[in-house]
DNA sequence: TGACGGGGATGAAAGGTTTCAAGAGCGTCC
DNA sequence: GGACGCTCTTGAAACCTTTCATCCCCGTCA
């Protein structure tokens, strides 16, 4: 009992895994600059209270090893991210790059970087996002949601992470917004078509599960309303997404109904969807214009360079995105923040889809 | 000097650092739920050697506490990520969204998610991209470079990180990489406006650092080459970078050129330049084709529904993010993977911008 | 000459998870 | 009735960094 049994673990190895092909840490810098491992974490954390010899010491010791830091030690650690996401709905839209531009550029003037993810308007893609970025322990998110109710995201601020919405105003106490609203962006829209003397208008536009389709249909109804209008002149053409190939669709659709029922006008929830119409339309012989006028939504770069260049309502995309992430920086440095509900203006751009050539 | 001076340190509180509010992590699921550390952490690795009875406890009480995995220390100790990483030239060119949009699906299908980061086309922010993925452990790392000769890009893969190239070749044996033939894309090019007679073509793209740029040139060269024509026929006008706006001005300085020393053709190194060339031409007065004909690269999806539809060369978008990411999955998996260039071929697709209406 | 002060370097502790050898509990079989 | 095998659970070690109270060394001042 007392003696060991030498012959119980013959092979007992010790070796718990194969580590990766040598990563050097901070512990073979220190041995190698032939310093402590403390002086190694304030060479790369406060160099300043090192002295210049040890430094250069240690910085050729970590160029030589080719020591790359271990972020999830330092995060763990410190306690803190240098990474702030935007979760976009679409990143093929253009709308939403330029909005992540705007991002970027508040980022970086803060020394943070910007992770880019997209739910493709899949409501469960962004929950899983929106765990992944949570366990990440990201500095902040920035999300245009397509779930708006969705518990995830009422929960997230609760727990640490703040959230601000874009291009969409949450009435929620617990995040932050900036939008643009998109009630008076579908008023213009319809009272513009109204006075060029058009009755019956199709608003495309889809899922209803998309806050900003549903409230540019707000304001397109509201428009008729003050117009004496009845709400059934504004035609409902429902798409399954806001791409232009569900434009294109659409277009089919309006293109088949006989001349004396088709809506004389669409206003589209986005330019993409525009685009598509746009194109459906003329290639199936309807003049746009005179047939059939168009407005889209966003002013992206391409809508003034179509076939026909597109009437659309502007949203100023870079500063929502830059403002979104200066509240989601103030909300995670300063103390005393307080949510904000910032909403822009949209202007309405008149181009020849609608006006017609001068 | 024995007994401790109580006047020197009246307010010693032993507090090291405010911790977050309650971050719960598995030792309190663990007390909550009144089972072991382990037994917790089996529930989130391996649910199917938990006895059902404990494994809804402890999730009941990681639920009751707002339990979220802190995924910087599971990184830690198990050591991989569950992440990818596309860094791309520019989030605003539908093309690699496109790409991007490939990307996904192949990750998805492997579990994966992705993170999309943006150079904007700037060296010094690819530069600490790559520093960022790295220090993270990203499982690997998908890139359109700007700087292919980076160093950086180089010694990533004998550090443990998989780099895969996309639309790009590197001539280089540590990466794989996917691409279009570049060079015969621009031969497709110049070859179709020779046919159609044109003599003075212009070169519309920049700046020279891009390989892409540079590759499409040379196919416009060996085109001319081919044809028995001189190199001066190629008339160059360097950009600042692959954005509608540079085209803009682009076009603008061909228009303004005298009628008889002006091109009759313009290639441009992408769609967003010729889209940019396209609509100052056009609102500058010039007919396209009839003045001037122009020819595209990338067949993005707002090339169709142009002013005037672009005649482009089409590249496998999709194709090219997903084969990509499937070699990167390849690589970080397979004990014995090969490196490998998959070159893609692309297509010119003739619209009116260069034949006009038929 | 001895106390003091200050710039630098040190090293143990902490952070939250995963891993894995070992232990506990229990039914079965000889 | 005791040994065995099985399933499930346990707890300590390890991952790599940052932090911070100490310590060391030297020059300065009284």
């Amino acid at each position: 009992m007392s003696v060991d049994d030498a012959e119980a673990l013959p092979e007992r190895v010790r070796r718990r895994r194969a580590p990766k092909p040598h990563a050097a840490g901070v512990k073979a810098v220190a041995a190698a600059a032939g310093v402590s491992l403390g002086t190694v974490s304030n060479v790369l954390n406060r160099p300043e209270v090192v002295s210049p010899l040890t430094r250069a010491k240690v910085e050729a010791a970590m160029a030589s090893l080719g020591f790359v830091r271990n972020e999830s030690a330092r995060q763990l650690r410190a306690g803190s991210s240098r990474i702030l996401a935007y979760l976009m709905l679409d990143a093929g839209n253009p709308f939403f790059t330029d909005v992540a531009k705007g991002v970027e550029e508040a980022a970086q003037a803060a020394g943070l970087s910007v992770f880019l993810c997209t739910s493709s308007e899949d409501a469960d893609r962004e929950a899983a996002y929106l765990d992944l970025l949570e366990q990440q322990r990201v500095q902040g998110i920035l999300i245009t949601p397509i779930d708006q109710n969705s518990s995830r995201l009422r929960k997230l601020p609760s727990r640490g992470t703040p959230v601000v919405v874009v291009d969409r105003t949450l009435d929620d106490a617990e995040h932050c917004s900036v939008a643009v609203n998109d009630i008076l962006g579908g008023e213009l829209a319809i009272s513009h078509l109204l006075e060029l003397g058009h009755e019956r208008i199709a608003y495309v536009g889809g899922p209803n599960t998309i806050g900003q389709v549903v409230d540019r249909r707000e304001g397109a109804r509201r428009a008729l309303r003050t117009a004496g209008k009845p709400l059934s002149n504004l035609i409902e053409l429902t798409t399954g997404a806001l791409t232009v190939a569900e434009g294109r669709g659409a277009g089919q659709r309006l293109a088949g109904l006989p001349a004396d029922r088709r809506p004389t006008a669409a206003f589209c929830a986005n330019d993409l969807l525009a685009l598509g119409l746009l194109q459906q339309c003329v290639s199936l012989g309807l003049r746009v214009p005179e047939d059939l006028a168009i407005v889209g939504y966003d002013d992206i770069e391409f809508a003034e360079a179509a076939a026909v260049p597109l009437t659309s309502v502007r949203q100023p995309r870079q500063l929502l995105g830059r403002t979104a992430a200066e509240l989601l920086l103030d909300e995670s440095s300063n103390p005393d923040h307080e949510h904000q509900r910032v909403t822009f203006t949209p202007e309405l751009v008149v181009r020849t889809s609608t006006r017609g050539t001068l």
